[in-house]
Order: C-alpha cells, then structure tokens, then sequence
DNA sequence: TGTACATCAGTGAACGCGCGTTCACTGATGTAC
DNA sequence: TGTACATCAGTGAACGCGCGTTCACTGATGTAC
C-alpha cells in the first residue's frame, strides 16, 4: 500500500490534527466525548481499506493517536464499536429520507431528484455508506444482523410512505412492502458501485439506476395487487 | 463461537479425513492435487465464519491438515488462494446458467423454473455462493474486481440470450444489459439473504424474489427503447 | 528387474512482529468544605 | 478564594499468543541406465 503513512509527516494523525484544531475542550467529559468521536472516526478512516473482520483494537487507537489501553474507557470491545458505527451511520440514513419524503410520486422527474438527494449524502458521509455496503454481508454476524434490522425499518417507511402514491396506494401491505425494498436495493446497489467505481463510470451508473428504477415504474399500473391491507 | 472444535475429537481435520477416505494417489503429481483442493476446501469452510481480508495462512493449513510451509508449494500467497477462489466459484455458476439457458421466455413458468435452478446450485454450492456475495464489497481490493468482472461477463452473456425473448427482441443492447443487470442483480440478492436467513424465512424471500421478478417483466412491453442495437 | 541419483512435497525450528488484555501508575479535572 | 481529597481519562510496561516467512532437512516418488 503506498498510502501507508509511516513516514515522519505522517505520525501526527489526523485525529490529532482535528483534535488541536477544535477550540480547548473545558470539561472532562468533553474531552472524553472527544476522544470518543476520535475512535470512531479513526476506525471508519481504517474502513475504507479493510473489512471490520480484520481491524485491529491497536489500529484504531493508533489512527486515533492514543494509547492502546485508553480505548477501554470507551468501548467494551471492537464489536461495540462496530455496531455504534452502525447506529452512527443510518442516523445520517435517516437524514437523507427526511430530506427525500417531502418529493412523493414516482414521476421521472421525481427519480431524478430522489437520486440527487442520495449522490449528495453518499458524498457527506462516503465512509459511512461504504461502512454499511461492505459489513452488510461481512464476517462479523452481529454487524449483518445490526445492518439487516436497519435496513428493514428503512423499508418500512418507505413502504408506508408508498400508500400516497397513485396507482399504488390500494395495493396490499405486503404488495408495498415488496416495491419498497425492491427500490431501496436498486439504490444501495447503485451507492455500492458508486463507491467501487472510477470517476469516468460514474454516469454509466447513475444513468442506469435511472433505467432500473423507470423499468419499475412501468410495471406498477399492470401490476395486480391480489391481497388486502393488513 | 461453540463450533471451534479444538476438543479431541476435532483434531483430525475435514480435509484430512477426506483423503484418507479416498484411494490412494498413485503419482507425486496426483497427490499433490490432493494437497492443494484440500487448502481450496478448507478455506472455503473457514469463509464461511469469517471475510477473507481476517483469513490466516496458517488457519488454512491447520484446516487443511498440512504445515504452514507446505503451503507454498501450492500457492505464492493467500491472494493467489483467493483469486482461484473466486474462479472456481463462478466455474460452478457457468454450469447453472447452462441448465437455466434452455428455459427462455419470460413467464410466470420460466421465473420459477429459473428459480428452483438457482435454488439447487445453491444447496450444492453454498459456500461459493457465500464467498462471493461476502467478498463482491469485501476489504480486498483484487477480489472485488475479480468477482465484478466475472459478474459482469455473466450479465453480458444473459443479455444476449434476451434477444430472444418477446418484447425485447428489438430493444437496444444497452437497455438490454440493463435489463440483465437488474435481473441477475435480483437473484445475487436473494442469494445473499438466504445465506444469512432462518429456515422459517426462506419461502417468503423466494416468493418475494418471484413477485420481483414478475414486476420487473410487466413493466418490460411498456418500455420504449431509444437506442439502436450497436 | 535392479541400482544410483534427482526431484520435490511436506516438515519443524526459528525469527521478529503486532495482537488483545492486565496492571499499577500519573496527573489534570472535579468536588466538598 | 483556598485547601485537601476523589475521580478517572489516558499511559507504558509486560504477558503470552498467533502470525508470515526463511531455512535446512527428510524421505517417498520419479528417472536414467
């Protein structure tokens, strides 16, 4: 790897410099939620490179620029980190659906604003989404399962949200519920190839999620919903 | 974990049990052969616990019931391992997709039928399929780009075979892959969710996956392709 | 078939290294009076 | 405001362990005659 940073300029990490650079911390407990945000952050840093499964305790407190033994005073283990890192990361999810509720209907129009608004939280939090693509079927099974429920109380709301549009609100709960994560899989696939991609693909992609999801679109009015609301 | 196994009775491998049961190997080079599916095999059975990017040579060969340092008779390092790895899981996924080729068409009749196909390699080939739906976002860069490569060819080879079908005969070849991609995209994540589902929860992800399916193709006669084939 | 030598898959000791976790500690911050 | 003590975030040494890789080796298989 040749971004490894074990040159002289290098030792000061990056934690360090946005800890010295953030005005002095007055209480204790301050500063240990500073140095808290310095784990997690130094761990989603090591992220991007490697998968949870292999992060080592003594990585993570070395990117975050304190002493191995000091990360007890703030997780249990690794695991917990993990799953605070999870929690963390659709907290800025949750953002994004805010953000994109208000924009109902399934129009082109509307898919094309529906993904602007997911390119924009892709790159305010790349190293969260990237976080969630990679663990999602990762080695640790606490992280899937953390991930899996998440994903799903995702696709509740947007299955709830679903009941307002024309042609689907008198489909069955389950009917919606199955469009609802057919969409967001399209979406968290394209986030994962976007995260994978050189810049040059990066419309091939976007443009083609735009296909997928219109594709889908047009099967909704043919699509004879059977069951009854439950 | 409770499945470690270093309790007595696990000492004798997987592997090494599998080749004492077999007839002996006649020639150094047979033999060798043996040594070198038994490393395959007991990495396979360890990814199924845990991402490659945390998966040591020495567990490998413990698994596998040989030293460390035999390991290099066979392989120059654990990417190398992984690389064939992922070859030999997308040999198995070549055979399916020539049971699935025959059953052209786009019905309700062909959807389950492809269906079952998938549902049957997977049973024989579960811990390739694990592999590759871990590994596809994993921590290490050469596999993702392997598995992409081979998915993408997969794609390609789908989207040929659409020209036959009703209603897509005279789209585009771009729409055309599009189409494939959503579609193997489907199945890849039933697959995935299956691996990580209770048995009780596996029926309703195959018929979720159906009525996916189902919707995607209602909407296939309404689409209006732009482009000529190229 | 028998002999003498070459090949090479697999071994076991050894190395230096990074790991997670423990422990007693330091010294700045917080609190009681 | 000043003093005496308590709290506790972060330290540094130490531990036993598994790691990847090297090396000289062993002994069964293969080959030349």
């Amino acid at each position: 790897m040749q971004e490894r940073g074990d040159d002289m300029s290098a030792r000061t990490s990056s934690a360090q410099r946005h800890r010295s650079a953030a005005r002095r911390p007055s209480t204790r407990s301050e500063s240990k939620e500073l140095t808290r945000k310095a784990l997690l952050r130094a761990a989603l840093t090591l992220l991007s490179r490697q998968a949870f499964d292999s992060l080592s305790l003594r990585e993570v407190t070395r990117e975050a620029g304190i002493s191995p033994t000091a990360f007890y005073r703030h997780f249990e283990d690794m695991e917990e980190l993990g799953l605070i890192l999870v929690e963390e990361s659709f907290g800025s999810l949750r953002d994004m659906v805010r953000d994109t509720r208000a924009q109902a209907g399934l129009t082109d129009e509307a898919i094309t604003r529906t993904l602007a608004v997911v390119l924009l939280h892709l790159h305010a939090h790349t190293s969260h989404f990237r976080f969630i693509a990679r663990e999602r079927y990762g080695g640790v099974r606490q992280l899937r399962r953390a991930i899996r429920r998440e994903l799903q109380l995702f696709v509740d709301e947007l299955s709830v949200d679903l009941a307002a549009v024309a042609n689907v609100d008198h489909w069955s709960s389950d009917d919606r519920r199955m469009l609802a994560s057919l969409l967001v899989e399209t979406m968290v696939h394209m986030v994962a190839e976007l995260l994978d991609a050189r810049a040059d693909e990066e419309d091939a992609i976007i443009r083609q999620t735009e296909d997928r999801i219109r594709l889908i679109t047009f099967g909704i009015p043919v699509w004879h919903s059977t069951g009854q609301a439950t």
